[in-house]
This record gives structure tokens, C-alpha cells and sequence, in this order.
DNA sequence: CGTTGCGTTGATCTCTATCAAAAAAGGTGG
DNA sequence: CCACCTTTTTTGATAGAGATCAACGCAACG
């Protein structure tokens, strides 16, 4: 079965059974998303949660003048949805791939049995909801800043060192990043060239960011 | 026992027995705190959570400017740093009564052993979760909208009927109010005014103010 | 190549923060 | 209950960050 090999990499996953796995494994479905596609829409009635296994997906709202705002972006291993165990009837927003991506869609169905036989499971659910809080919480202050240190705040923590230079490579679209700051392409753009001219980062190309000192 | 009969008011613990009542009431302690005074600092070493018993109590941050951010406000039978038990090693924010207030402090240390042989406990911990997640959500995305939007969601929210009206009694400080809504007091004087003149409120009393239909 | 969406640049506008100061409300002690 | 002090709230005036609108260049793509 591939979907045993997606859900071992998974940290949720990681303490159970090789039988558990396969329980798990045998209700679940493996699911391609294209860059751009929808996971699942507000509103929709919520009948499973997701992991994504390979590539990137956001998650988000719309509000009323049809502005869309990014709540967080998850990743190889992170969850989606995981509340649906926990009472939530239908997806309190969207969610739609932003690279091509593969995801694993388990019906919560039964998942909370499996919870309540593996409570160190519960334990791992709740260490990743405390990250997600934590994130929420930085997002929420964050937003008190100005949109220059929120930027530059989203730089720094997605730069690696590379040859002495600290580089980061912009994996989503500036439209995207612009919702996930909670800002308008058009100051990105602008913040963007300001920082360059206070000499903090330079633009190396589109996608390639250096970030000075 | 004092505690006990505070504890059986929390949801968390709705499920216990009465043994294990006991045994968390054993470690617990009833604690008063005055308006005002602090019940953790950010950075404080978190060897225990909270719950409210009576009272109400702001979880809130403090930037760089020294500008209060409330992130919550917690009130009777919520809980408080949660995330503690969870690998939280320092609490990530403060906590303040804005009412004269009763809580309940609980050591981390075997709480987790409960919650392992407790399965049903671990549900209702994530249940907590789930709520305190989609608050956190609504709020981010609230902060994209106008004060004007925010504050009048706030108030609806925050109002019964009584009488045939619509009554929303303020029962924290305009100040307060103004760090929660991520905006300052003298915006949301001038909202309000506003608000009144455009005739969707009332101001009947400087804590109480009336929606229109 | 035309089309379509993204990114940049320019110009403008408005919401909201901020500063200052007065007014009102709460507490406290006599 | 009053006088006094502190804190909160309101009001006024001002400035600035960032949204919005519009237009254009650019790349991807069928």
C-alpha cells in the first residue's frame, strides 16, 4: 500500500502500530492537487481531515469585498482540518494547493476511537495544535506591526545560509505572500524595493532574495 | 474540599471521577487575584495552567513599543495556558485579571499521566482547543476588516436581549476593548460616536449601549 | 502571437494612530 | 459626603502608512 509510506513520514502518525497504519492506510485516500485547485471550500460539510504529503497548500478566507486572506500555509508532513475530529461540522475556511501537491484525506470516521485507544496520539494531536496556537498568536501580533518588519520578519525566517549568504527563495506568488502579511501586492512591491534601498536585502532575482549581514 | 466544587464547574473535567477530582484538587490551588494584578508574565518558567473559576482575566502582549495587544479574555470555567502541558516550557504571553477574580492553578507535573489514562479527557482538552483555534482565526481575520466592522461585531456578540432591546453591557474598559479590537481607546470613542450617529446604536450609559433592531 | 494573470509603478485618498489637553469617572482617605 | 488624586474617556488637530485605482510591462501558455 503507498499510502503506509506517506503516513510514517507523518509526525502525527509516527506512534502507531504497524496494524493501526494499516487501519488508518485502508480508509484513507491519496489525492493529487494541482497548483491553483481546491481541497475543500467553507461551508463545505466536513467529513475528513487532511496531511499534506508532498508540496504546499493554503489555507484561507474571503471576506464579504471578496479579498482573500491567508491563515497559514502548511507543508510536507503538517495537518489540515484536524478539528473535524473535534466537533467542527463543516470547514471554517478553504483551502486549495499552491505548488502541486499530494494529500492524504482521512475520514474522521472512526479516528476518534482510534484516539481514545492511543491516547499518546492525542498527546501528538495536541502538540501540534499548540504549535498552530503559537503561530496564530505570532500572526495576530505580528499584524500590530508595520508591514516592512512583517516582511522582513517573513524573510529572515525563510532564508537559509548558502554559500556565506543568507538567501531566501520565494516559494509562493508575491499575491500570495501579500494575503499571508495581510498587505497588497502593490506594497509588497514597494516594501520590497525600500528595503533594497536601505541596503537590508537585495533583490537578486523574482524569487531570490538576499538578505544583507 | 473548596476546590472541588469549582473544578466540576470546568468542562475540562465534566468526566472525571470523583477520585480523580480529588487528586487534581489535591495539587490545585484556589488563588484571588485583584483587578489589575498579574497571574503569569511572558517568559515566566510555566510549571502550571490555570482555570477561571469566577472572574475574568486578559491574556495579552506586549511589542517592542510597549504597546498592550489582548489576545483573549477568558472567563468563567476557561482555561488558561493550556499549551503548558503540551511542551511549553515558558509561558508565550501575559495574564492579568480585569475583574476581581478566582483561579484555579494547576501543576503540569502528572497531568499528562491523567490525561494518558483518560482518554475521554484528551477530547475535551482538543475540543478547548478547537474553539480557542477558531477564535484565534476569526480574529485574524476580523483585523483585515474596519474598527468600525470589528467593533460592531463585538458588540452584537457581546449583547442579550433584555426587554425587547438589544443590550450590550461593556464589561471591560474602553481600553481593554481597544487592545483587543487591535486599535486605541480614542478610535474607539470616535466609532462609537459615529456608530450612534449613523443610528445602529444607542448609548444609553457610558457601560451600556443599546443595538438598533 | 493573443490572452490571461502577475508584478511594478504612479497618483490619490482615507482610515487610523498619535499627540495634546480637557472632561469625566473612579477611588481613597478624611 | 466631600475634596483630592488617579485613571479613563473624550475631543480636536495632524500626520502617515497603506489601500485602492489605473495603467503598463512581462512572462507563461494554449
Amino acid at each position: 500500500m503507498k499510502i503506509n509510506s506517506f503516513l510514517k513520514n507523518i509526525f502525527l502518525f509516527s506512534e502507531l502500530t504497524e496494524t493501526e497504519l494499516n487501519n488508518v492506510a485502508s480508509v484513507s485516500a491519496l489525492k493529487r492537487v494541482r497548483k491553483g485547485q481546491h481541497v475543500f471550500e467553507e461551508g463545505d460539510t466536513a467529513t475528513s481531515f487532511y496531511a499534506v504529503a508532498h508540496g504546499a497548500v493554503k489555507v484561507f478566507k474571503i471576506n464579504e469585498e471578496g479579498t482573500e486572506n491567508i491563515l497559514h500555509v502548511q507543508n510536507d508532513g503538517d495537518l489540515i482540518a484536524e478539528a473535524v475530529l473535534f466537533g467542527i461540522k463543516r470547514y471554517p475556511a478553504n483551502c486549495a494547493a499552491i505548488k502541486d501537491s499530494t494529500i492524504i484525506s482521512i475520514p474522521k470516521e472512526g479516528f476518534v476511537d482510534l484516539i481514545l485507544r492511543n491516547p499518546k496520539l492525542s498527546i501528538k494531536f495536541m502538540s501540534a495544535y499548540s504549535r498552530r496556537l503559537k503561530g496564530f498568536v505570532d500572526k495576530i501580533e505580528a499584524l500590530s506591526n508595520s508591514v516592512e518588519q512583517r516582511l522582513s520578519v517573513y524573510l529572515i525566517e525563510h532564508s537559509v545560509r548558502s554559500k556565506g549568504r543568507q538567501v531566501c527563495e520565494l516559494d509562493i506568488s508575491k499575491k500570495d505572500l501579500a494575503s499571508l502579511l495581510g498587505t497588497s501586492p502593490e506594497t509588497i512591491s514597494r516594501t520590497l524595493n525600500r528595503l533594497e534601498k536601505q541596503d537590508k536585502i537585495a533583490i537578486e532575482s523574482n524569487k531570490r532574495i538576499i538578505i544583507r549581514q
